[in-house]
RNA sequence: CGGGCUGUGGCUCAGCCUGGUAGAGCGCUUCGUUCGGGACGAAGAGGUCGUGGGUUCGAAUCCCGCCAGCCCGACCA
């Protein structure tokens, strides 16, 4: 009878984790399947990263990349070439062993198949492509000339992780990983280090998350990079997350796939290589950081749909002007642009009572819910539903006004979303000086059952990589990022050690 | 991989201690009444009780093995 006060249960402040397994549950966004640790990924949450892909894949080719594919399965022999790398994805390989089955009757008259024709080498699942890829460009890359080689593609990787949780930590998830070689080690950075950029703005503009960009300390890298560059988000129960990595690979990888060419000396070089991903962990970001407790909200600029148009047929008789309606309003904002794209609405002509119905799309976080009875059109007004606004804000007015100011209106959606976001990071964003502020600020008031505390402490830091396990298995933080922008730098004394340092860095618990 | 817990209709769970052959709420279908609204009533569909074995006249219930999942650790995009 009467609605309970939110749509998700528990509330984010009862209990973060079981609150984002419901609004992923409540939003269709992806569900558990029988395959351990791995997603059925529905229309609602896939139309999220079509978009994410969308959105990428033209950055990447307006920075000179192209697409290409490579095979799912990796020579064992491959992995082991590069010993840091082999190290860092040996605990979390799948194994193929055997490339056919034999049927095998039972005496109760199933039938049983047996793996058999065992491999004489066997494969592994990529974990990520760096050693098959490194393979193909040492085939592909006999002169300078051949280079900078710029190749991204589109795949699905493995990862055998312990605690899977849908979106954040599959074991298999969908990622782009781009690969590059070049012939100098400035040229290799500068790639590194567009990136970087590139996942930057993503995150900021599309996803209207913010995040911290910087370098990970030795201890976070990449296994095998030089250097990792990331980008940090903060999501609502202040944990870090990290949403995108880009890897200055050195010569590591071309040593060990064999990258060389002719340089312009006519000697013989290695190639410096460069690697980044981004996965679709960022979906489970972009929940984290913006949903309430009634649900999804989807930044209109990712959103599959923006705008839901809800046809109000109280009468019978009525019901077909109001669709009429709803579809002719449907095509003149279809033939407007919001971003630079024909704006995406749906209508929902579904027969279901019109406060579920409502509900629903709420719950999946569709920006604008516009809503059209008979009264509206006698008015020529619309209801509006911002769903940034919350789930109940709703605001009437005249429908030529809705017309033209819809992509304000979206702009102000995915611009609200970011401040909001913004202002929450830097709420809970701290410099602090002492090791017992520090200690202050990561422990939780109530131990039993932790509230949501903590954040981004910015801190003076010339420790070791021992120094950071320290403070890991003591408090569970890491650090973030060595963050880049000026504002970090300035003269004081490591927390931990008392050292000088000349910048801050930025320490968090992170997923 | 260690420690704890759990597997019962689509979902959430009760029943298990004290064995007698399956229940609730939500969801779904149909009909009616409602309806600018996450409505109400009635009727109905839907379950080899994770799996294999054992004990028993009889097992969702007791015992053993296996499998899967969840939570807490170690690992991670």
């Amino acid at each position: 009878m009467s609605a309970p006060q939110s749509a998700i249960s528990p509330r984010r402040e009862e209990d973060f984790p079981e609150w984002y397994q419901q609004v992923v549950r409540a939003a269709d966004l992806a569900e558990n399947s029988e395959v351990r640790g791995c997603m059925v990924i529905k229309p609602w949450g896939y139309g999220i990263w079509e978009n994410i892909q969308r959105y990428l894949d033209a950055r990447f080719k307006e920075t000179g990349h192209s697409n290409a594919y490579f095979p799912l399965l990796i020579p064992l022999s491959y992995l082991e070439k590069e010993a840091q790398h082999a190290e860092g994805f040996a605990t979390e390989c799948a194994v193929v062993t055997h490339h056919r089955l034999e049927a095998q009757k039972q005496p109760d008259g199933t039938t049983k198949m047996i793996p058999t024709g065992e491999l004489a080498e066997p494969y592994v699942i990529r974990p990520t492509s760096e050693t098959i890829i490194g393979a193909a460009f040492a085939r592909w890359v006999e002169s300078y000339r051949d280079l900078p080689l710029l190749i991204n593609q589109w795949a699905n990787v493995m990862r055998w992780e312990m605690r899977p949780r849908l979106f954040l930590r599959t074991a298999e998830f969908l990622w782009q990983e781009g690969h590059t070689a070049h012939e100098t080690a400035e040229e290799a950075m500068e790639e590194t280090k567009l990136m970087h950029k590139v996942y930057e703005t993503f995150l900021r503009d599309f996803l209207a998350v913010p995040v911290i960009a910087g370098e990970k300390t030795a201890r976070e890298r990449f296994p095998g990079a030089l250097n990792t560059f990331t980008v940090e988000a903060m999501v609502q129960d202040r944990k870090a997350i990290q949403a995108g990595t880009s890897h200055f690979l050195g010569q590591n990888f071309s040593k060990a796939a064999g990258i060389e060419f002719l340089g312009r000396e006519n000697k013989k070089q290695l190639a410096w290589t460069t690697s980044w991903g981004v996965s679709t962990r960022t979906i489970g970001t972009l929940i984290m950081a913006h949903a309430d407790d009634d649900g999804v909200i989807l930044p209109p600029r990712v959103a599959p749909q923006q705008i839901v148009i809800l046809p109000v047929t109280p009468k019978p008789d009525t019901r077909e002007a109001v669709i009429d309606s709803c579809e002719a309003l449907a095509r003149t904002l279809r033939s407007q642009t919001y971003a630079g794209e024909p704006i995406r609405v749906h209508v929902d002509k579904r027969d279901l009572p019109g406060g579920a119905r409502n509900w629903e799309w709420i719950k999946k976080g569709v920006p604008l819910r516009v809503e059209i009875g008979p009264r509206d059109i006698e008015n020529r007004t619309v209801m509006v539903g911002r769903r940034d606004l919350g789930a109940k804000a709703k605001e009437a007015m005249p429908k030529e006004d809705f017309i033209q100011n819809v992509e304000d209106i979206l702009s102000q959606a995915q611009a609200n979303l970011l401040d909001r976001a913004l202002t929450l990071r830097n709420e809970h964003t701290k410099k602090l000086e002492t090791f017992d502020e520090f200690k202050a600020f990561f422990t939780p008031k109530n131990a039993e059952k932790p509230e949501i505390h903590g954040g981004f402490a910015l801190m003076h830091w010339a420790g070791t990589s021992e120094d950071e396990d320290k403070l890991s298995a003591e408090f569970k933080t890491t650090i973030r990022c060595i963050p880049l922008g000026d504002e970090y730098v300035e003269e004081g004394k490591c927390f931990f050690t008392g050292k000088p340092s000349s910048r801050r860095v930025v320490f968090a618990k992170s997923y």
